[in-house]
DNA sequence: GTCTATATAGTGATAGAC
DNA sequence: GTCTATCACTATATAGAC
């Protein structure tokens, strides 16, 4: 494809969706504008609209992709032990997601923000990587590693406790994110009714 | 205190609250307009700004209202058993959200709206609310009845799988909200490294 | 205490020059 | 592809009549 002079389309694409990224997670979808977006890239309002209809779908689309992204990196491995299973998914998430603090922020916050149509879709795509997990703890409890409850309510309670690290956690702090991993992976086998850590047998 | 013709600044007020407390949770704090407060309370924009010198100020006094009612209805009985205090505890948090999903819901998500200032004060409050629990952990451990890490780092991870029951809970859904608040006192009982509920021994 | 009217500034999005 | 300029709205907050 020729390139016309000045024409930056496949470099300014990608800014255009960082500087989102970075300002919707600072500030919030509704109270960032695009002149505020153009600002960070360093063009005018009126060249974003080369990227995106409008600012709808560009808060869309970051969600979208960060949803599916999330769903294409965990491998789930059903040679594994239901135990050894739950504890690689305790980690993954904890390490996808203090990977990734801006867009996993706005995953959670601006789902309101989100027209009918597009958060059904975001909707979908995690209600699909929450069964992943809850496929896990169901073949726990039929191999009879685990002992709980309703699994679909397991299910969220986990997700909603490892997700909650990245409301507090920042590198460099007292605990480096291994520690706090390992704290984790600890509390959530546990809960489910495992003692101890993967390896360690249970002591009490 | 005499009272002119057409006043009602005893009720106004209160609905004025009420209604921002309804919007800012629907529609978040910057999507919400004064206009719209005003329509929802059935007054025009101007009669606002007897009730609340600004916007800002309005959010603040929701969350700060919200967070000191929180501090101020858990009570903890050192008389009773670390054990037993984390049972309570996990109920009470349970209950006292599902009673209140609006003010939950802003108290987490418009953390960012608020000016720095504001945000210091109900961040401190959050801190003793979650020292409440830290301190139930820390005893617990002192007697020997809890087995965990870091007490910091299990409190903030057991608030955050309790205060994530609100993101789906509904009442009239499936299951009740003691059926629910059961398992999830299990489950947090058993991520202190305790097995079975309050009552029974642990049998696994 | 509430109204109407308004000051002042910002919004998302578009048109057309280059 | 980016710019400048602009349209049509909406925003918070205030002033002054009643």
């Amino acid at each position: 494809m020729a390139r016309t002079a000045g024409s930056h389309s496949d470099i300014t694409g990608p800014r255009v969706r960082a500087a989102a990224l970075k300002l919707f997670a600072e500030g919030g979808y509704a109270a960032v504008s695009m002149r505020a977006i153009a600002a960070e890239v360093g063009v005018q309002a009126g060249a974003l609209y080369n990227y995106t209809p409008d600012k709808q779908t560009l808060l869309f689309e970051l969600m979208e992709s960060h949803m599916r992204e999330l769903l294409a990196a965990f491998e789930d491995d059903p040679a594994l032990t239901p135990t050894a299973r739950l504890a690689r998914f305790t980690r993954f998430h904890i390490r996808f997601h203090s990977d990734r603090m801006s867009a996993v922020f706005i995953a959670y916050m601006e789902l309101r923000n989100l027209t009918p149509e597009n958060f059904e879709k975001v909707e979908a795509l995690r209600r699909r990587y929450e069964n992943r997990l809850e496929v896990i703890l169901r073949d726990g409890v039929a191999a009879g590693e685990f002992d709980l409850g309703d699994t679909k309510i397991a299910t969220l309670a986990i997700i909603a406790m490892l997700t909650g690290v990245n409301t507090w956690f920042r590198s460099g702090g007292r605990l480096s994110l291994e520690e706090v991993s390992a704290q984790y992976c600890d509390m959530v086998l546990r809960s489910v009714g495992r003692t101890g850590g993967v390896l360690e047998g249970g002591a009490r």
